[in-house]
DNA sequence: TATGAATGAGTGTTCATTCAT
DNA sequence: GATGAATGAACACTCATTCAT
């Protein structure tokens, strides 16, 4: 009978903690940590109280969980970062890689957090910064390094051109978590970071010098 | 009578409410607004708990009155954008004048407040948005468009130029409030501010069409 | 059926109840009855906790129920207060006969129990102390009394006499629970037992009035 | 005005932790340390909830000031035991001494909690022992250690001899703290101290060898 | 029978807010 | 005005009890 295939009722508690932290995602957004409440959390997991601490043994812990789980699926699209290939066609690639998930995902919600709690949770702000963001740029910064090596753009501090290309996805998010909200205008990521592309290509390509 | 002589003592009664409104910001960016503790803001600022009482009636008060002061000394330099000027010097000049209190003043950290409890106080959101974000966009795409149309850039959605252009200050400015407090290595906004503007200058000139 | 030969596996439904009363008493000892978790008692009875609440409806009942099999083990020893018997021999047999179980059995930690708990179980407190204490005490106040009668032990309040007589076994009995777990050194009751009633004896016996 | 003498009604600040501890000795010796709520510490206190944690870290900061304020008025009876004096009319004195207090004062009710929470508050039990108990102990085993030597009582384990001094004392207060509440007779422990004393004293006198 | 996931009432603790001084 | 002791509503977390399997 339970081999019958048909979805039972009562979901399997392995899938618990995926929707609880799914729920607690939400909720964290928008109250941030401390004025979240855990009777919402469970009540958007559609489980009671008491039923959160099967899964974890305090708020922190589901923050921590909610943040981490935030790693996972964006750890892959940084390896993804050559170095050896021209940064036009590379770059114009990654662009739509990168502004898909941004555009649908709960990404953009983990950053606001990650940046709202960040004193509080120094640790998770650091590991953010030590796992994913750091790393990040750090091969951006390297692959546009090896570009200007190759004369392919031109001179100046490959950090602050990486910050440059990167800015306006992460403002996107954000405007998409603070004020879309609150009534201001969406705002079309894809469109963004594709414009955003060609004018920096264009910003760091090599001057005409005749 | 405040400007005759040396006062024995500071702190004069009047001084208070903006005593206050300093402490709380600071704490307000450490903690968040939940978090914070209204006995801890009125220790950083020297008084007791009851004394915040007599300025402000309710916590979420402090907080309208650090957001909204965190308008005024924004509010002029958004008018100076004028339509008429060429982009170029105008920028060069508008990245010193804006990168200059993004990397000295408290800014950084009220936007960060702003963004964390956007959903928590909506109204203080939307007045962020209304008064200062959404005029200052409008003024720079409109700057932009003005250039548009004198030839002097090229084609393209205005608005997403504007945030092409703005966004690395603020992402500079979050970078400093989140990840350099849990030991990112430090931004130097200001050299940011000037190679992006090269950069974007560069972006969105009309491509030498002979 | 279980007497025929050996059950494969001990631990028949039927003693279930026992092992569980067993546990509970353990844990109820350790930590006294509000403390007592639930799960613990399951737990040290290698039952789940679901299985607690086949036999027993609530933990309160569990907590009566250990209390009460404390009963039955001490009536019959209470009955062989004989009065015609001259009281030397009678207590110098009795010593053992009671000092053997408060130094083996778990009688001490049920008595430390009913004291803790006498105010939250006073009916517990009244069985104990009408069923148990106070027939005991009444059997040997009154044996003492009609020994009075016979000459053999001088004047005196019985019923004191008779706490004179008992106390340092309940002492040693609490010391053993108390003391003895936190580093006390330990008693040897039966030594203690011994030494007591000679010294009982003697002091009871009538001055040797020539 | 506030020298006129007349109290206040609103209590001075100072007197406060003590009312909270003679509420909470109420309480916990009624419910034991896990079911004694700490709403009803303080109602029986008369602040509120909140006032306790002024003064109190924790509910169980509460218990442990409860049972350590159960040392001081103790620890000096104890030193009065001299050596050199010869036992009976030393004993006779300190048998008033000892059995006013324990017989008026709230002392039972702490001896009876700390029997009952001796195993969650080891560190407790342990001070009551190395502090009060032990000590007192060692006292009266010297004490009576030094009469034997003298010759003035027979030979014998002192220190079981210390036991069957006290030990009705103990039994006393604890029959007054949990069978009186249920009903019990009373105990006159004043009255039983005093026969008591007499009993040992000839239960301990050197057989009339001759 | 037996399990253990789930529930939700209960309680320790915090903290914005009040108010006697 | 200024203080900080006092209040009590709110919330994280626990655990006896239930019940689907």
């Amino acid at each position: 009978m339970p081999s019958a295939g048909a979805p039972k009722f009562r979901r399997r508690k392995a899938d618990r903690p995926d929707e609880i932290i799914a729920a607690a995602l939400e909720v964290f957004v928008e109250k941030g940590f401390s004025a979240a409440r855990l009777e919402d959390i469970a009540a958007r997991a559609g489980v009671s109280k008491g039923a959160v601490y099967l899964y974890f043994a305090t708020k922190e812990e589901i923050f921590r969980a909610v943040v981490e789980q935030g790693f996972a699926p964006n750890l892959q699209t940084i390896r993804n970062l050559a170095e050896g290939v021209p940064l036009p066609p590379l770059l114009r690639d990654l662009t739509v890689t990168i502004s898909q998930p941004l555009a649908t995902t709960k990404i953009g919600g983990i950053i606001k957090v990650v940046i709202g709690e960040s004193r509080n949770f120094p640790e998770l702000a650091r590991a953010w910064h030590d796992t994913l963001v750091a790393p990040a740029l750090a091969a951006m910064t390297s692959a546009i390094a090896a570009a200007q090596a190759r004369g392919e753009i031109r001179p100046g501090d490959p950090r602050q051109f990486a910050i440059s290309l990167i800015s306006p996805l992460l403002v996107g998010v954000l405007w998409k978590e603070t004020f879309v909200p609150v009534g201001a205008a969406a705002l079309d990521i894809r469109a963004l970071a594709k414009q955003h592309v060609e004018l920096w290509l264009a910003g760091v390509a090599q001057p005409e010098t005749a």
